[in-house]
DNA sequence: TCGTTAATAT
DNA sequence: GATATTAACG
């Protein structure tokens, strides 16, 4: 009994932008030096136990991306400044370099960031160093940004693909799973609202895109149709360059 | 060395 | 099964 949505596109854009509901998360963000310096003697078993201390987070979760710096991570302010110096002697190991952390777990917000650093660098300039310095988000490696980055990329391409969908020359997987498309796909790219121009580089002059809104039969008609998603794709206009 | 892709692990 | 990590390649 339940009416599987048939009009998201009606409001799909308006969907993704959460009003402020993810923050309940503040898990694994503890500085990974503390955790594995002092490492809690949790012996195997990755469950970063979150501290008790719980910052004040439900107030105004601003979605500005630069703004709020990390939870506590004083010391390794990476960008800024620098420091340097050389960092010769360590006289204080610095364990971060060699232990391995946990696991990165993105978070929405997390995320923002990373999206908010793509979008502010380009398409052209959005490498994993370059990203994950721009974040300022310490603990942050490179191989992480690198595997989100690479994720992150096939999301957009996957988008691409059921903005302009043509029947021909389409042999590409993300269309057919794009056929499918559903806002519940990719929880955490869905959450981000991508810079319109992520979608086709080398088009600054990018209009709105016209998503086909498959608006033809289907009105009445108790049969039929509800089959399941992975139909048939509208038949695209052919729309020419 | 860095960036990208595929494979692997959790 | 999804997501992040690790390895291999350019």
């Amino acid at each position: 009994m339940r009416e599987e949505d048939s009009n998201w596109f009606s409001k799909w854009e308006d969907e993704l932008p959460p009003p402020e509901d993810l923050m309940p998360l503040s898990q694994s963000l503890i500085t990974p030096d503390l955790a594995l310096a002092f490492n809690i003697p949790s012996a195997h078993h990755h469950t970063p136990p979150p501290p008790p201390s719980h910052p004040p987070q439900s107030t105004a979760l601003s979605s500005q991306p630069n703004s709020s710096a990390e939870f506590d991570s004083p010391e390794l302010s990476g960008a800024g400044g620098g420091g340097g110096g050389g960092s010769g002697a360590a006289g204080s190991d610095e364990p971060a370099r060699t232990l391995k952390r946990p696991r990165l777990v993105w978070t929405p917000q997390l995320h923002k960031r990373f999206v908010d650093a793509v979008a502010h660098l380009g398409i052209k300039n959005a490498v994993p160093k370059t990203i994950m310095q721009l974040m300022s988000v310490d603990g942050l490696t490179r191989e992480n940004v690198a595997s989100h980055l690479q994720k992150y990329r096939l999301y957009l391409k996957r988008m691409q693909g059921i903005s302009n969908n043509g029947g021909a020359g389409n042999n590409s997987p993300a269309a057919l799973s794009a056929s499918g498309m559903d806002p519940a796909t990719d929880h955490l790219f869905a959450s981000s609202p991508v810079p319109a121009h992520f979608l086709h580089p080398g088009r600054p002059n990018s209009e709105h895109f016209l998503p086909f809104v498959p608006v033809a039969a289907m009105q009445h008609h108790t049969d039929a149709v509800v089959g399941r998603a992975r139909a048939a794709p509208p038949p695209a206009a052919a729309a020419a360059v």
